[in-house]
RNA sequence: GCCCCCAUCGUCUAGUGGCCUAGGACACCACCCUUUCAAGGUGGCGGCACGGGUUCGAAUCCCGUUGGGGGUGCCA
């Protein structure tokens, strides 16, 4: 029945999809794919997330923004945990019959007041042999028995830990209900789950885990834990401080390719030196062993570089579909019914090989939708005050009124005549005309645009700001 | 406290005992190109945490130190 490994990607709804389960989500992703297994998704729901199925909409939409779809036969799920709850309650149950686990009365502060007395820490195994049945208010603990488990794991190898620094831990809560650790086995269990690739924190919970399944009669799966991604304080990355949501890259206009292909390179690294390289590639040479064992700074600035890539890589067509959704936003600067497709057409190529991230698209031309363009007092001030720059500007205005042929080449060579009579230079001329048409002393190359906006528009901007 | 993990340029990494005078990428700086800003091109700055071993030879193996992180719940 069971064919190829099936790899499970466990996220917990908290009503955004974090990067750094992105990037497990990839590397288990690749795995599936290239050995012909399938990648599980199961979501943890809990009782918060079962009200708000919005959570886990997200959470499949991200993933599916990544490539990671469910109309792929490789995806499988989503499980849900709670749908297991009965499974949970049968596994408790046949470790206590087993003898694996027992009740326990004692409180969290009985506890407490223990192991300050015996100077232990954590929970000392007091009701290990007192025989107690199920109540209300009763725990059940495993038994951890004597001894060490040896974790294999494909990403660290071998790593040991001694049961006696491992306390009794609790399976069933006094009210009756299973504990995270519990219902995760049981679910991989039910799910025949053959790997568990999961990031480092989870290492230490992994003994518990592994005894877990031994217990209940299974051979525990092949771990994996990769190496955290953590700040520039190399703290493990929280959604408190940190820009964690892969849904705000999304908006922020960061492509989906460009994402994955650098979060691939947390960790790990593509053979060669080339860093910059299709999902494809990524498949093929994805290996765990491979993996880094050292946490990893999430940075944005590399992300933003890569996205400046991938933009570029862009047909100029793929790269004015991409923009569509910024143009279109309703947080756009300019009036919707001023924006016009066609004028973005014909500046799109010139956009394109500046942009680094698709939202700031709409910045960059806005003033070709505005009534009128938002004048930077300060550059302004700067630029008309450079000597001859006024000359220039009113007699460029007077030589665009009458020119002939209104194209960018046309209108390039006028400014830079008219500019050479008062000794200015290209860039210097170019100025006064771009501020005041523009609003701004930088931005697109100044002839397109001004082909683009009509002689109309030009000449009214120009001698609007000539007036004052 | 206890347990576990980790340690190559500022950052992400290549490196698995000689090919390393340590390679690439981001960032930064300079120059070229140029129509401002980008993009592109060329070059530069910059690293094996420390101390002991092992070895003819160590970034690579071992031990220790230091530093960082994670875990240690009737959270997930």
């Amino acid at each position: 029945m069971t064919s190829g490994p099936r790899f499970r990607f466990a996220p917990s709804p908290t009503g955004f999809f974090h990067v750094g389960g992105a990037r497990t989500a990839l590397y288990n992703w690749a795995l599936a794919k290239r050995l012909g297994g399938k990648f599980v998704l199961r979501i943890e729901d809990t009782d918060e997330a079962r009200n708000r199925p919005e959570w886990t909409e997200g959470i499949i939409d991200a993933l599916a923004w990544l490539g990671i779809s469910g109309d792929d036969p490789t995806f499988e799920g989503p499980y849900f945990q709670s749908n297991y709850a009965e499974a949970h309650l049968a596994a408790a149950q046949r470790l206590f019959e087993a003898g694996a686990a027992y009740y326990c009365d004692l409180t969290s502060e009985q506890i407490q007041e223990r192991a300050k007395a015996t100077g232990a820490s954590g929970y000392d195994g007091y009701s290990r042999d007192r025989g107690l049945g199920p109540a209300p208010g009763r725990v059940l603990r495993f038994r951890v028995p004597d001894g060490e488990t040896t974790v294999f794991d494909l990403v660290r190898g071998d790593v040991v830990f001694d049961h006696s620094t491992i306390e009794d831990f609790v399976l069933l809560r006094g009210n009756g209900t299973p504990m995270f650790l519990l219902a995760n086995v049981v679910d991989d269990v039910e799910m025949q789950i053959s790997h568990v690739v999961r990031a480092e924190e989870h290492l230490p919970n992994t003994p518990k885990q592994q005894q877990l399944w031994e217990a209940l009669g299974h051979k525990p799966p092949f771990w994996a834990h990769v190496p955290l991604l953590v700040n520039e304080q190399r703290k493990k990355l929280s959604k408190r401080r940190d820009k964690v949501a892969v849904e705000q890259y999304r908006a922020e206009g960061y492509l989906a390719e460009a994402m994955v292909n650098y979060l691939m390179t947390l960790g790990w690294s593509p053979p060669g030196d080339r860093e910059i390289v299709p999902w494809s590639a990524i498949e093929r040479d994805f290996r765990l062993e491979d993996v880094n064992h050292s946490p990893a700074f999430f940075d944005v600035k590399k992300l933003t570089a890569f996205n400046g890539e991938y933009i570029r890589m862009l047909s100029v067509d793929d790269f004015i579909a991409a923009c569509r959704p910024f143009l279109e936003s309703p947080d756009v600067p300019w009036p919707a019914d001023r924006f016009d497709p066609s004028k973005f057409g014909a500046l799109a190529s010139v956009v394109q090989s500046r942009a680094s991230t698709l939202a700031e698209v709409p910045g960059v031309i806005d003033f070709v939708f505005l009534a009128d363009p938002v004048l930077d007092e300060q550059a302004w001030n700067k630029t008309i005050s450079a000597p001859g720059a006024k000359e220039v500007l009113l007699e460029t205005t007077k030589a665009y009124r009458q020119l002939p042929d209104w194209r960018a080449d046309v209108l390039k060579e006028t400014l830079e005549s008219v500019g050479e009579k008062h000794g200015l230079k290209k860039g210097k001329a170019q100025a006064p005309i771009r501020v005041a048409v523009t609003g701004r002393a930088v931005g697109p190359p100044l002839f397109d645009a001004l082909e683009v906006l009509g002689r109309e528009e030009v000449v009214r901007r120009l001698t609007m700001v000539a007036s004052v």
